[in-house]
DNA sequence: AATGAATGAGGATTCATTCAT
DNA sequence: AATGAATGAATCCTCATTCAT
C-alpha cells in the first residue's frame, strides 16, 4: 500500500518535471535551458531533477517522447471516428479531421509544437536518431492511409512515403507557424486549406 | 591603394571565415561548434576570427544572411527565365523549376540546408527575429507570384501567404529530407511531384 | 529484554555494514566508494547506514578500526606460542610466525591489506591522526619485542622504533604488492626472506 | 625567435604549474585539491590551468612522472659515483648513498615524497597501471644491482625482484615517516641503520 | 528502525571573449 | 593584422546528509 502511493507519488512528481521541462525547453530552448531552470519551474531543488532523470539529455529525450504519445492520443480518436463513419471512407474528411486536431492540439499548448518542431532539430548526432524515430512514426501513419487510399484509387499513384512525408511537414510547419504568426486565421480554416490544396491543387479544376 | 589591397584582402579573408563557419555549423550545429573549431576550418587562429566578425552569434548571423542570398541568387534567374517564356507565364513550370533548382542548390551544397532550416530554428529567442526576418523574405517572393497567378485566375483563391508559407515550407522540408534520408529519388521526380501534388492535388481529376 | 534483542540486533547490522564497507572501499577505494554503494552491499536502503554510523568518514574511521583489532587478533596468538615455546625466545621463529600469520591474513582477506595499507593513506588531514595511532600501534607491538630482543642481545643495537617501523613497514608493503603482483611465491617463502633479510642480512656470512 | 620565447615562456608556466601542483597535491591530497588552488598557488586563474593540461588527472600523472625524473637524476649520481669508485663495486657503499641521497631528497622537498609515496595510492584504478610503472621502474633499477651484487657473490641468493622490491620499500616508507614523525634522527644515520639491517641483519654477527 | 525523496554545496570542465605582444 | 595566452562566467552532475513518513 504504502508502496503503491509511493509509485504513485513518483509518478506525478516525474509527471511535474517533464511538465515543466517542456515549458522551460519550449521557451528558452534546449541550449537555452538549466536544470535549475526546470528545477524551478517544478518547484523542487535542481538536485532533485537528478532523482527523476539521469541527465538533461535523458530529460529531453523524454519530454520528446511524452508529447509524441500526447499527440497520437489527442489526434487519433478523431481520425479513426471520421474512417468509421459512412460506408467509406472519404480521405477528405479524414484529413481534414487529423490536420484540425493537430492544429488545435498545439494551439492548446504550444510549447508542444515548440519542443517537437523546433528544438528536436538543431538537437547534434546524439538526438539524431530518437528524433528520427519519432518522425518516422507520424509519416508511417500517414504513410499507411494514404496507401491505403491510393489502393482504393482515392487518390493518384505517387510514391506514399513522400507523400506521407510532405503532408506531415505541412501540418507541422503551419502549426509552428502559428505560434508566433498570428495572422487571424482559425484553425478549422487553415485545415481546410490544407487538405484542399493537398487534395485538390491549386490550379482550378 | 595600400587600402584597396587590403580591403579586397580582408574580404576574402571574411569569406573564407564565412565558409569555413558554415560548414562547421553544419556539421556540429551551432552549439556543438566552437569559434576554435572555425578558425581552425578556416586555417586561422581563432583569436583572428575577432577581427573579422564580433562574436560568435554575429558570425552565425552572417551565415545565414550569405546562405539566404546565395540561395536566391541560385534560384531567381530559374524562376525569371520560366516566367519569361511563352506569351503567358506558366506557373507549373514555374514552380518546377524554382523548386528543381532550390533541390540542386542544396543538393550541391548540403551544409547550406542544415544552417538554413536545421540550426537556425532552435536558436532561442535571439535569433528568432533576424531568421523571422529571413523566412518572410522566402515567403515574400513566392507570394508575390501566387497573388500574380490567382489575378490571372491560374489558380485558385486563398489567402496567398499561407499558399505561399505552404510552398516554402515543402520545399525546404523536403530538401531537408533529402539529406539524412536517401529514398534514390532524383531532385527532378521529386520536383515533379512537389508540383504535382501542390498543383493538382492528390485526388484524382 | 525487547531490549537486549534489538540491541543484538543491532549490533549484527552494524557488523554486516561494517564488513560490506570494508570490502567496497576495498575495491573502490575511498572516494571511489558512496554510501548507496555501502548500503547496496549490505542490503540496506542507503538512509538507514546513518542510523548506524554518523558519518562516511565515521564509517571509514571504524572499518580501519575493525580491521585493526582483526589482524591483531589473528597475529597475536601465533607470535605468544612462539613466544612461549622452548625455554628462551627464539626471535627468529617468533618474527617469521608474525609475518606468515600476517600474510596469510591479507591473503584470506585481501580486503582488509587494501584498506589498511592503500586507502588509509591518501586520506587528507582528518585521518591522519587516526591513521597514525594504529600504525603506532603496530610498531608499538613491535617495538617492544625488539626491545626486549635487544636487552638479550639477541639483536643488535639500534634506535628500537626504527627497526620496529622497518619490520612493519617491510611486512605490510610485501602484502600490499602480493595483492596486485602474482610472482607465485607462497607466504611461507616470502615469510621466510623478510625474516632472513631482517635478521641475517644479505651480505654473506 | 618570438616563436622560441613563447615555447620557452610556455614551459616556464608549465612547469609553474607542476611546481604549485606537487606543493597543493601534497598538502591537501589529490581529492582535497580543486584546480582553483593550484590555480592560485600557480598565480594563475583556474582556467588557465586548462591551457597547460587537460584534466586534474593528466595534471596529477605529470606530477608524478616530474617527480620520479627529478628523484632518479639526484640519486642515481650518487650511485654511479660510488660504483665507480675503487676497484670493484662495494654494495654496501653504493646502497648508503643511494639511501641517503633519496633521503636528503625528499628532505629538501617534501612535497615530493607525499606525492610519490602517500596519494599515489589511494587513486583508484585509473592510476594504478601509470603508477605500477613508476614503481617497477624504481624497482627495476635496485633489482638489476642486485642481481648484479648476486652475480658476483656480493650478496646472498634470493629472489631479486622481491629483495630489490623490500630495500625500495624500506626506503619509501621510512622517507615518509620522517616526514610526519621527527624522532630527530638525521639522514646519514639512518641511511646507515638501513644499510646495516639490510646487509647485515639484525642478528649479531 | 527503515526507507528513499529532497536538498544543495561543491567541483571539474568548457569556451566565448579580451588583450598584450 | 595576427596570434594565442589568460580569464572567469556558466553549468552539469555527484553525493553526503537530512528528514518526513
Amino acid at each position: 500500500m504504502q508502496r503503491a502511493v509511493s509509485d504513485e507519488e513518483k509518478g506525478r512528481r516525474r509527471a511535474d518535471i517533464l511538465r515543466a521541462a517542456k515549458r522551460v525547453f519550449a521557451k528558452k530552448g534546449f541550449h537555452g535551458t538549466t536544470i535549475a531552470d526546470i528545477a524551478k519551474a517544478a518547484r523542487l531543488s535542481y538536485g532533485s531533477v537528478y532523482w527523476y532523470f539521469d541527465s538533461k539529455d535523458t530529460l529531453f529525450h523524454a519530454v520528446m517522447d511524452n508529447e509524441e504519445q500526447a499527440l497520437r492520443a489527442h489526434v487519433w480518436p478523431h481520425v479513426l471516428s471520421a474512417a468509421g463513419e459512412g460506408e467509406r471512407p472519404d480521405p477528405r474528411e479524414i484529413m481534414r479531421r487529423a490536420v484540425q486536431a493537430t492544429f488545435e492540439y498545439f494551439e492548446a499548448d504550444k510549447a508542444s509544437a515548440k519542443v517537437l518542431f523546433r528544438d528536436s532539430y538543431a538537437m547534434g548526432a546524439q538526438f539524431e536518431k530518437h528524433l528520427f524515430g519519432i518522425y518516422e512514426r507520424f509519416v508511417d501513419d500517414i504513410e499507411s492511409m494514404i496507401a491505403e487510399a491510393q489502393k482504393a484509387q482515392l487518390i493518384v499513384q505517387a510514391p506514399p512515403r513522400i507523400v506521407a512525408f510532405s503532408v506531415a511537414a505541412l501540418i507541422g510547419q503551419l502549426a509552428l507557424r502559428r505560434l508566433t504568426t498570428s495572422d487571424g486565421l482559425e484553425a478549422a480554416v487553415l485545415a481546410d486549406f490544407v487538405v484542399s490544396m493537398t487534395l485538390d491543387g491549386l490550379l482550378p479544376r
